[in-house]
DNA sequence: ATTCCTGCAAATACTTTGCATCCTT
DNA sequence: AAGGATGCAAAGTATTTGCAGGAAT
């Protein structure tokens, strides 16, 4: 993806095309595990500023461009959204390596918990996320 | 479950039944969702200290007597691992409600994950939670 | 030209560390 | 008695807010 097409992503979600947005989904692109605010900070900030990366991550997440990605023992990380389709992550619990994996039967147990719930009936997003050793630290 | 009972437990994890942990394992019980430190910290600031609330919190879910529970949006929140079997949690974005829903289809997806990974060999712990709007806030 | 974004400064909030003392075993 | 656990003080990080200036549409 180019800047072109980041700038049409932005647009497309409502939000100004500028400088520090292209760089940060640019940045994104480039990653192959789902990134931590700070790490992010940490990464940009000769150019922009830290408040400039939270706010945004807010919005970004907000228009769907990113998504959070929550892991056990760990500050929050954002991931596009549409890199890959509807991917999860193992993590491994000692190294911290995070890998993709997909698997769509989460969605028939997305069926079956709203035709059980009396008090939710739409579902909207999902975190799916196992945790292991992998082969290195196993070892 | 009693104080003594939750002596038993943490003297079992090699942990020494002290008052403020048996209070904290207490606050646990009475909770119907999994709690954010800083809510704990805020019911019991009174008699604990906040330091200590969060070795607490360290020492008892490294000893496994609690599990991490990470939202989208939130801050790493905690819950008894042993108070219901194996449930996830499904949350309403926009009042933030927490429920409970159990389902054991995340196991075969286990096997499968292990079965194609190249890179890991082992399953430890997963995370799976859903998010959409509650009967009360969709209308 | 207008409105949205960004940067800077500063305030808040969250989390960790060190050490002396206390309490459980 | 010994060692783990707590409390207090303080430092270290992370995150938010307000406002003025700048850039995108």
């Amino acid at each position: 993806m180019n800047d072109q097409e980041i700038q049409r992503i932005l647009r497309a979600a409502g939000l100004r095309a500028t400088k520090p947005r292209i760089a940060l989904v640019s940045l994104f692109q480039k990653s192959p595990a789902p990134l931590p605010v700070t790490e992010i900070v940490e990464t940009m900030k000769d150019t922009i500023d830290m408040v400039t990366v939270y706010r945004m991550i807010e919005a970004l997440t907000k228009a769907g461009i990113l998504r959070e990605v929550n892991l056990h023992g760990d500050k929050a990380r954002f991931e596009l959204t549409d890199t890959k389709h509807d991917h999860h992550h193992i993590v491994c619990t000692n190294c911290k390596r995070i890998e993709d994996f997909t698997d769509d039967a989460h969605e028939k147990i997305e069926q079956r918990v709203l035709t059980h719930s009396k008090d939710f009936s739409s579902i909207t997003d999902h975190s799916f996320d196992l945790y292991g050793l992998c082969n290195a630290c196993a070892r």
